[in-house]
DNA sequence: GCGACTTTGACAATCGTTTTCATTCTTGTC
DNA sequence: GACAAGAATGAAAACGATTGTCAAAGTCGC
């Protein structure tokens, strides 16, 4: 459908890790694709609800995306300098985190868990 | 030392849930406290990073805080629409994160883990 | 009281994100 | 093709939480 749509899952597709839309913009229009930023947020915010794309808050607030490969549910351990990033499941963790919720009697439980670390590349001093 | 510190503290102690800074300063002025919006963030800042308060965002990247309980680490199971918050803890997730890191050659490893739901006095209708 | 140092808070600045709205495509119809 | 109606686009303005600035106010030892 959009051009525009297939611009941005391009360019996230080419991403090892997660990218803030200002980030995704800023190399697009370095490589010469006409786009507004006001469209790359839309696009990331489309592709986020229709869960193409996965998106998280950094520690400063930034929201940054990706496209991960499977779409199943998962978490993520992301490398804080490089970003690299390793998509994780963790079948304890999910059934932990509902059980909990249920316990304190509460319903629609939900969870978020992500894991962050120094990856063995970035380690080396 | 700080009667500013000691006037946040109190208005965090006696709220059940999260709280944003700027609802905190508003309730401050609301009842008379003579305290400036940016020394509010200034104390709540001083107080997260002593570990007497939690830090967390919500979806829409606001900071909120409060005082838990105890200062061991430990997660939050927190009611969407009240904000009703339990203190919970799950050593076989904390063992989980630390093996996944691990596991992918990462280290300095931390993790984020929080709960939601709609808690039992919200779930009726 | 006085100087040195710390704390405070009104205000301006920052910055990611969202709104606005006029312009530019698309698409269906004649 | 021409053309109207609707959707998509993006530049610029608005927004909102947070942080920086800096002069005034408070604290402490003397
Ligand atoms: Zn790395
Ligand atoms: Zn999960
Ligand atoms: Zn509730
Ligand atoms: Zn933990």
């Amino acid at each position: 459908m959009s051009t525009r749509r297939e611009t941005v899952r391009q360019a996230l597709a080419t991403s090892e890790g997660f990218r803030s839309a200002q980030d995704i913009y800023a190399s697009l229009r370095a490589e010469g694709a006409k786009v507004g930023l006001t469209t790359v947020y839309r696009q990331l915010q489309a592709l986020t609800e229709s869960g193409e794309v996965d998106m998280l808050r950094t520690d400063d607030g930034e929201s940054v995306y990706r496209a991960c490969a499977t779409d199943q549910h998962h978490h993520h351990l992301v490398c804080r300098k490089c970003g690299r990033t390793v998509e994780v499941e963790g079948p304890a963790v999910e059934r932990w985190a509902e059980a909990v919720g249920l316990e304190h009697g509460f319903t629609d439980v939900t969870h978020t868990v992500e894991i962050f670390g120094t990856c063995g590349s970035c380690g080396q001093p």
